[in-house]
DNA sequence: ATGCCTTATTTCATAAGA
C-alpha cells in the first residue's frame, strides 16, 4: 500500500499538478491539506479512480482524503476540536483499506504572543484526546498532515534563525511528543537530494534551491503500521518547476 | 530569512501563511 500526504496550498491552483502527480506516483491513499475550497474538484481525481472525503469552508484551511482502496467511516473534525472561536476545517478522518487515516492541518500559531499560538496548543492537546480512543480501536492508524511544528532543531535549516519563533518552541514540541506517547511512530521521509528531510521551503528568495527548509509535514503511524513500512521519501520533484506548492509530498510504502 | 512569494476574496488591496 502506498500512502501519501501533501499540503497543496490550494487544490484549485494545484489541480493540474495534483492530477499529474497522482498518475505518476499512484498512491492508494492521499491526505491533502490547505485545499482552500468548499467545493473539492472530485471529478478530476475521480477519473483516476479516487474516492474523495473533503472538509473545506472556502478561502482558508481545508483538508481531504483521497482513496482508491475504500473510503468508509468518514468523520470531518473531531470531538472536542477547538475553533477560533468558530470551527475551522482542519481535520478529517476515514478508514481506507483497513487503515484509519487522519489528514490534519494544525493551526499556524503566528507568533508566540498571539492568541493563535494558544489556539494551536489547545488544538494539539484536543487532537491527542481524540486520538486515544481511535488508537484503541484501530491497530493500523496513520496521522498525516501539516503539523506546523519542526520536531527537532535538525528539522530547520538554521535553528538560530528561529529563536523566538513559533514552530520550534518547547510547548509545541512537547505536544508532538505527547502524540507519539500514544503509540505513534514518526515515519521520516528519505530526502531525494542532500541530507535534510525538509518538506517545506518558503517561496521567496530561492529558499528551495538553497535547501533552506523545514520538516513540518509528518506521518505518525501506529506501531503495527510503522512496522510494515518498506520505504518513505519526500518528493522534492513535486516542489520544482512552475507553479508548485510550497510543501513537498511525503510518500510511504507499507 | 525581515513575509522579499502565493493564495483566494469583500480584488487594483488585504489577510494569511511559517
Amino acid at each position: 500500500m502506498r500512502l501519501a500526504t501533501w499540503n497543496v496550498n490550494s487544490v484549485t491552483a494545484r489541480l493540474p499538478r495534483l492530477v499529474d502527480w497522482l498518475a505518476a506516483t499512484k498512491p492508494d491513499i492521499v491526505c491533502l491539506q490547505e485545499t482552500k475550497t468548499a467545493e473539492f474538484p472530485e471529478a478530476a481525481v475521480g477519473e483516476l479512480g479516487y474516492a474523495v472525503a473533503a472538509h473545506g469552508t472556502g478561502r482558508w484551511n481545508g483538508v481531504a482524503i483521497l482513496s482508491r482502496v475504500g473510503l468508509d467511516e468518514v468523520d470531518p473534525g473531531f470531538p472536542g476540536e477547538p475553533g477560533f472561536p468558530d470551527p475551522e476545517a482542519r481535520a478529517i478522518r476515514a478508514t481506507c483499506g483497513g487503515v484509519r487515516v487522519w489528514s490534519v492541518y494544525v493551526p499556524n500559531g503566528r507568533t508566540v504572543d498571539d492568541p493563535h499560538y494558544a489556539y494551536k496548543l489547545a488544538w494539539l492537546a484536543a487532537l491527542r484526546e481524540a486520538l486515544a480512543p481511535e488508537l484503541a480501536g484501530h491497530e493500523r492508524l496513520a496521522l498525516c498532515g501539516d503539523f506546523n511544528v519542526a520536531p527537532t532543531d535538525a528539522d530547520v535549516f538554521d535553528p538560530g534563525a528561529f529563536v523566538g519563533s513559533t514552530h520550534v518552541t518547547e510547548p509545541e514540541r512537547a505536544a508532538l511528543t505527547a502524540l507519539r506517547e500514544l503509540g505513534l511512530v514518526d515515519v521520516v521521509g528519505r530526502p531525494l537530494k542532500g541530507s535534510n528531510p525538509f518538506t517545506y521551503w518558503d517561496y521567496r528568495a530561492g529558499m528551495f534551491h538553497q535547501d533552506l527548509g523545514m520538516r513540518i509535514d509528518l506521518v505518525y503511524a501506529s506501531r503495527a503500521l510503522a512496522d510494515a513500512v518498506t520505504d518513505a521519501y519526500i518528493d522534492r520533484e513535486a516542489r520544482k518547476g512552475k507553479g508548485p506548492s510550497d510543501h513537498a509530498p511525503i510518500v510511504v510504502d507499507c
